[in-house]
DNA sequence: CGTGACATTGACTAGTATCAACCAAAGTGG
DNA sequence: CCACTTTGGTTGATACTAGTCAATGTCACG
């Protein structure tokens, strides 16, 4: 089950300029995420010490191992997070979007500097704002509002990577695939007020092999456990990145709602 | 494959007084974990806050799904962490040990009251203090040290689950157990510079049923996993609970030591 | 010494991986 | 514009790892 790692070229970044020049007001995650925990003028200070970075798709840009320079903040597109073993078995520790803060996890104290413990690539076209750790560390002290959001990030990750544990430990595999497609539906805001009964579709930007590498199995795997599920008339599949929940309650219940 | 929770009896906690009395200048857990992050004068401030409280074996003293009303800071001996499912599959999250703080991870924004997303069980004998979330939040803001230490605490925790994560989705069951006997060794610091070659022995407080449930296998598995690396003349087993690390390096190729 | 909890070992089974063929959609080039 | 190729996805046959079920072994404790 050697996995080869797709890879994009080598890291030529494409430098859109610096963030201050487009205002991050303007931003489309200005909303979400980090951003959100900061005012108008405070955001323009540290807008300051960042650059937006448009990547293609595939592009590579945290690699394991190396030395962690920059902090991350996505404004567009998805990427994939994943760690790798030597023989190429990859396992995706996460999927982030626009909103999302990215460089947090390096080896050693958090604040000194160390080196990236896992490894991001651009799924689709990316855009995002980079800024240095050099830069934003002392910053914490300044905004605690910041550093509180950072907590914040860190401890909900933590809860969503302990629900992936069980996943990955416990669950079968079309339990596996029911629980990612609500759990994107419900990331994806699909459900405003709890799972409701009725129709609803999910768009899925990234391919059948990270869904593999996210889950646990191969692909062949997440095909049939698919085909199971629209077999039970669970889900409709009217292309391979588009998937319609037909029962998100019954697909709740096959997929262990926790107790 | 159902695995009974093992539960204590009812939530009889056994309160050894307030914090306050037994100073926490003496408390074995004073120069690790959180406690670290504080003066002794403001250590003894949020002393005032806590409980010392001593469980017996086997006590369920955080159930999932509850209101999230306490933080705890363990003292001294070993909790598993867990989450379950309906139908009484577990998976363990993690093992907290002396200086490890508790109680971050509860559902909705971090900040406001919510509900614990773990169940938390004294293995053995567990002494721990214990905070009301009330009480310890607004000192948060009081005193950045500490806030910032959690926010470490929350990223190396991150980074373990995501080395789990790669452990649960991706290793073989031999790789597992391997992979777990090495972190448990580094966790009680007996590899004080890299891995050293030359035997070392490692008591595991948990059973294994414990490991099993950690490790997303049964106990069967494990059982033939620890006796395969025997074979292999990796490790020796004295005791059940004891275990002899009788060629570290070797024993760190075979369980993949990350790219 | 008997009892019960926990661990190990063995025989068999089930679920998922592997290997391989096939299919559909999207480019590509004549 | 249409055959050819490429890429990603699905489906089928078989293999293999780990799960299940059951017996046996070991140790602590009364």
């Amino acid at each position: 089950m050697v996995h080869l790692q797709p890879r994009g070229g080598p890291m030529l970044i494409n430098l859109a300029g610096r963030a201050s020049a487009d205002k991050c007001t303007d931003c489309g995650a200005r909303h979400i995420g980090l951003c959100d925990a900061l005012s108008d003028d405070d955001l323009q200070l540290l807008a300051n010490a960042a650059q937006r970075i448009t990547l293609p798709p595939g592009q590579v840009f945290v690699e394991e191992g190396t030395p962690a320079l920059h902090f991350y903040n996505i404004n567009f597109g998805t990427v994939r997070l994943f760690k790798a073993l030597p023989d190429g078995r990859r396992q995706i520790t996460g999927f982030m979007g626009a909103g999302h803060f990215l460089g947090l996890k390096v080896s050693g104290p958090a604040a000194a500097p160390g080196h990236y413990v896992f490894s991001a690539e651009a799924i689709g076209e990316v855009r995002l704002c980079r800024f240095t750790r050099a830069g934003l560390l002392p910053k914490l002290t300044e905004f605690p509002a910041l550093e509180r959001k950072l907590l914040d990030v860190a401890t909900h990750e933590l809860i969503i990577a302990q629900d992936q544990m069980l996943l990955l430990g416990r669950k079968t595999a079309v339990e596996r695939v029911a629980s990612f497609l609500l759990a994107w539906a419900d990331r994806m805001a699909l459900f405003p007020a709890g799972i409701q009964e009725g129709k609803l579709t999910v768009e899925l930007p990234m391919n059948r092999m990270d869904l593999a590498d996210y889950l646990g199995v191969t692909i062949e795997t997440i095909s049939r456990a698919l085909g199971q599920l629209k077999k039970s008339g669970l889900v409709a599949l009217p292309h391979a990145h588009e998937v319609v929940l037909l029962a998100p309650r019954k697909l709740a219940a096959l997929a262990g709602a926790e107790s």
